[in-house]
DNA sequence: TTATATAGTTCAAGCGATAAACTAACCGCC
DNA sequence: GGCGGTTAGTTTATCGCTTGAACTATATAA
């Protein structure tokens, strides 16, 4: 599973303007105030000096951002420093995205301001399991305009939208590709109708990539590089390289899921045979544990699950050791490939580390030894939220790389 | 084993410039006239048409351009049409690169004009098996100044050159990380004295990277997206997205020769278990077909094992198939995780095609169905001096990428 | 109050792209 | 051969954006 919305329109043969030279300033003035540490204000002044413009220059481009809306100025901070004080700049607290999931057993919108300052947040207990596109879409959107009233009565004005669904998509088209859990296989969700008028409209993500994003925006190592595996039913994983998700040519890398672990191994809802989701997804996993994973019942599997290994019973103890094996073969492939040296696990991955971390360490020192080392083995920063933060994230992002969208 | 020279250095927070925009379109007109069909040649009027900059725009260009070397007037070119004729630009037949590969049995240089014709081309037999690296560095040197002599005597000169190595490089620092055949460890080679005053300098390569590079350049499809992966004594491979390398985070993406496809598999030689590179490199096959393989001997055991395929003698037949089945199970994951769709075999995968092409075929119906289909996997176009081309077309791509680099 | 230091704005200059006018070179046709 | 038509390429005025220096504004220190 992977997707994604930055489509780096690079390979267009346009000719470069002067009107180049201003975005790519707007950008990386707008850049440099967002990488600011929360709750301190740069100036015009400090700006100039961490970009390397001109003080004209950023003046000149603080005022299209201000005029925009996307800047604010903050009163005066005289620090005590000799000289005139400067006056402090922060993304404009009054604007913001939302970040809207649909996944297997909820639906979830929330709004965040531009600083990823979480406004409003809401989750809707709901069976979407083989559910038809339309009647989830009217749900989501009755929870978006609710969200989107309650984010305007604290005086946040929604910019643009990023929606996350667990299945392959295809965000230009806002297509989704196959969403197995959800049933769906090739459906265009009118995404614009989901939250009408807004400048930016709205993007479709990939769940696993979304959460693998979030992680990127709020994880405590602020990584560069890592592999995000997702754990749900299915496996999905998104590749964040250089700080920007790694899509592939159309978009669909990542799907550690579908690696082969075994190569004996059962056959796989993809069509394939000893993919890692036949033995590390939370079906493969319940199922060799002895568990029932019965509809619904997911978290009460779960639970059970891991009563079931707090008195370590011998097929719940093993079932998840293999999954931990299969982990590390399928990380120390996607290494190999992809020369990534850090994982990040999100879903029952998280949950069931205590258990699935040594067969995963042990496995990836025979497959790859030297090249993922345990302590860059860590869990999810971002719990349930994830893919709604990240997808609501990356719009933002997308925002600031390219602010001259809004109005200017 | 994967790498490059390619860094794209956009990362740095510069600030914007009008020189950007003048570079930016110096690339674009150099770009347009470099993919203009062999033999044509643009006008400045059909530059300006193609590109979308205004005539004048292109005449100040083309005349930076034709200072600095790297363009060519040909004469007029009234071509029966009525108006004024056009004057012919080419890239300057007079300016040309060099490409040079160390590899075990042997070293060799060549020269290539900008436009990728190759003008001199040198293979000297050596044997560089657990040598030093200064010998085969002087010996290298050496060929170099012959080849770049020929070439001048050719009228033509040398502005830069690309060097590839069968091992994991850092191209930034000029050294071989590692180069297990060559039992190079952690060697910083001195390029820069290899090829004395070229404005533009030595890059260093990895084999399997460069060769893909000329595949992209020479191969008949002129795909965009490819995996290619080279059979020599080890697995190497090279991963083209978007016409571009993929590097990965720290340049060594595309070890699909350690890709695992067997779990309960041998020790291979990197430390991992089980690797592509046990079942299917060159050793492996041999040793499975009961053909020695001796040090020097290795294209006759090649003949050997290719009459023992002939004869049809179990042993051989066997191991090529389950090489191909091996291959497909390394190639089905690096599809999942990279999003690759098509997959150019080189080296003695091509060879081998014949035997090797039924079990791969089978192989990845079975673990990727759908995903990489029979025809979009084909054999290298371009034969022994792959990657030398390769490393000579990407320091020719890199020049006309950032012409500026040159006098201007 | 004055000196000093820093923030932010104004203004002339330079560079690069653009559009339109202009010159150059060829064809066809009478 | 001369003239209109057509296309190529250059010249010129203008505009947009960054730059650097001068200038104004506002603080602290003595």
């Amino acid at each position: 599973m992977a997707n994604t919305a930055t489509a780096t329109a690079s390979d267009a043969a346009t000719p470069g303007s002067m009107g180049d030279v201003r975005r790519s300033n707007l950008a990386l003035v707008l850049g440099t105030v967002a990488q600011s540490p929360a709750g301190f204000h740069l100036t015009r002044a400090q700006i100039a000096a961490a970009t390397g413009l001109t003080k004209a220059s950023v003046s000149s481009i603080v005022l299209d951002l201000l005029e925009a809306g996307i800047l604010h100025e903050i009163g005066l901070n005289p620090q005590g420093e000799r000289g005139r004080p400067g006056v402090g700049l922060e993304l404009n607290p009054a604007r913001g995205v939302m970040g809207m999931e649909i996944n297997v057993d909820y639906i979830a919108a929330g709004a965040t301001s531009l600083s990823g300052t979480v406004v409003v947040q809401e989750i809707r207990e709901r069976d979407n399991r083989d559910t038809a596109s339309g009647p989830v879409m009217a749900a989501l959107a009755s929870l978006a305009a609710e969200v989107r009233a309650a984010a305007a009565a604290k005086g946040m004005e929604v910019l643009g939208g990023g929606l996350a669904v667990p299945g392959l998509v295809d965000a230009g088209s806002a297509t989704v590709i196959t969403a197995p859990n959800l049933g769906w296989v090739d459906v265009k969700l009118d995404v614009a109708q989901l939250l009408p008028g807004l400048p930016l409209g709205v993007t479709l993500f990939n769940e696993a990539n979304a959460a693998a994003l979030a992680e990127l925006a709020h994880g405590p190592h602020r990584k560069q590089d890592f592999l995000f595996i997702s754990g749900e039913v299915g496996v999905g994983g998104g590749l964040v390289i250089r700080s920007e998700l790694f899509t592939g040519p159309e978009g669909h890398a990542g799907e550690v899921g579908h690696i082969v672990v075994d190569p004996e191994g059962r056959p796989c809802s993809c069509g394939g045979t000893g993919c890692l989701e036949t033995i590390a997804g939370q079906d493969a996993i319940f199922a060799a544990a002895g568990i029932e994973g019965k509809r619904q019942a997911r978290s009460e599997s779960m639970s059970a699950l891991m009563e079931a290994l707090a008195a370590e019973k011998p097929d719940a103890v093993l079932a998840v050791q293999r999954a931990g094996r299969s982990l590390g073969v399928a990380i120390a492939s996607t290494s190999r490939v992809t020369n990534i040296r850090a994982v990040v696990l999100g879903g029952h991955f998280a949950v069931l580390e205590h258990w699935l971390r040594p067969p995963l360490v042990e496995s990836l020192s025979k497959y790859a030894p030297g090249k993922i080392l345990p302590e860059n083995i860590t869990t999810a920063a971002v719990g349930e939220g994830g893919a709604l933060l990240g997808a609501a994230g990356s719009v933002v992002r997308s925002l600031l790389e390219a602010p001259h969208r809004l109005h200017s």
